[in-house]
DNA sequence: AATGAACTAGACAGAAATGTCTAGACAGAA
DNA sequence: TTCTGTCTAGACATTTCTGTCTAGTTCATT
């Protein structure tokens, strides 16, 4: 997917820019986006980003009241993605529970449904924030509570659903945290097994195969335009 | 345990400072690891650490050659103590493969046996900085063997000792990182949900008992001296 | 007492970061 | 063409770090 441009300037499908303009509001916002998911909110820096952009620095304010501005800006946007999704796929109509689970998978392999990179980066942050720290708190609730219903609706108890939930988004984030980078074949060959410690259900073939599809048109294709 | 003081001239126990000496090396490396916990590396700041001990910040160069040195320090007092921790606990005999699993939860509310903020802030850490990111990735797999070997010691095959070594680690990772904070009572209340979605068995009532003991000892009794 | 070792404080230099101000470049409207 | 709104660049001021250098303090030894 993607591997769009992160500037505005180079992307053929957008219009060009007009007049002195060099770089727009969007493209600091990504440009900070980026330095956030690979070396923290530290690190956002408005010479770094100018310097990333060959744009002078100063300019930053003409977008900008200030650093915390653009602060704001990305938590915003992140508010508005990533829990929306993941509660988003964890409502999707399933014939069982191990193909439900399979769908909030979905979101670990396709990084425009979920940026999980993302997802860290602000969690990192919430660690020095409490504002942050408290829209994180909130998102966190509103994804289990999603999951735990999504259990329910496969008849589980209560008490039954929450512990999975829990085990499910935790394992998640916690798999995610170590990035051990393995090879796809690994990682979906311990799929099924995953699924079975989740769901306490042995998986059927077809969402195995279903599922690796698509997992692998995700991590295999990643570099294709779609059709 | 303890809450012991940070600075040696705070502690009664320890022998009193002779001369001009107002801090000791271990001094201003406990309070950067206070920092490392609650701000991330990059609030690690030799005049912040100085402030925070009332002490000149142009004393610091006198105990370390550089900032860089006192960090590298803190990544090998962590790399000393964590992961052996954890091991360590994974290696105790049990009876059944739910009390091992107990033994293992052991680190998560014992933060004498395993520092779990500090595991955050060098996996935050990790992010930035090769040399960390590559010590985290051999700790972490060393963990990991560790917890599949336990499992495989009670009669689990080996590809379901891997996934449920896995789910339990991560699993953890991933609570303690959205670390929500619970009470007490309705955290126990969870473990041996927990422990049943970990191992597939059914915990002995013995061990919930055994390890709720454990547990309140050190939530509840944290400031108390033991023995 | 005098000397020296262990440590601390304050002044200084320099790099890196934020934010301000002003002049200028560019396109479109008058 | 000139004017105006939109954006950029460079100079400047300020703050916040790191690291160095030197003088001073305190105890132990002689």
């Amino acid at each position: 997917m993607s591997s769009k441009p992160i500037l505005h300037r180079d992307d053929p499908e957008a219009e060009p820019l007009v007049g002195n303009i060099k770089v727009t509001r969007d493209d600091w916002l990504n440009v900070a986006m980026d330095v956030l998911i690979s070396d923290g909110v530290d690190q956002i820096k408005v010479l770094n980003l100018a310097e990333r952009m060959a744009v002078s620095r100063s300019s930053f304010y003409w977008y900008f009241k200030s650093r915390q501005e653009l602060l704001d800006a990305l938590i915003t946007r992140w508010q508005a993605t990533n829990t929306a999704a993941l509660i988003a796929q964890s409502e999707l109509p399933a014939d069982t529970i191990t193909a439900a689970v399979c769908n909030v998978q979905r979101c670990v392999v396709n990084s425009d449904l979920f940026d999980t990179a993302l997802d860290f980066a602000v969690r990192d942050w919430a660690r020095r924030s409490g504002k942050v720290r408290r829209m994180l708190d909130q998102s966190d609730a509103r994804r289990l509570t999603a999951l735990r219903d999504m259990f329910i609706r496969f008849a589980y108890d209560e008490t039954e659903a929450e512990t999975r939930a829990r085990v499910l988004y935790y394992m998640q984030i916690g798999y995610d945290l170590a990035q051990l980078g393995e090879p796809i074949e690994a990682r979906l060959s311990m799929v099924p097994h995953y699924l079975y410690v989740f769901t306490g259900i042995e998986p059927l073939p077809a969402e195995i195969e279903e599922f690796s599809a698509y997992a692998k048109r995700f991590w295999l294709g990643a570099d294709q335009e779609p059709s």
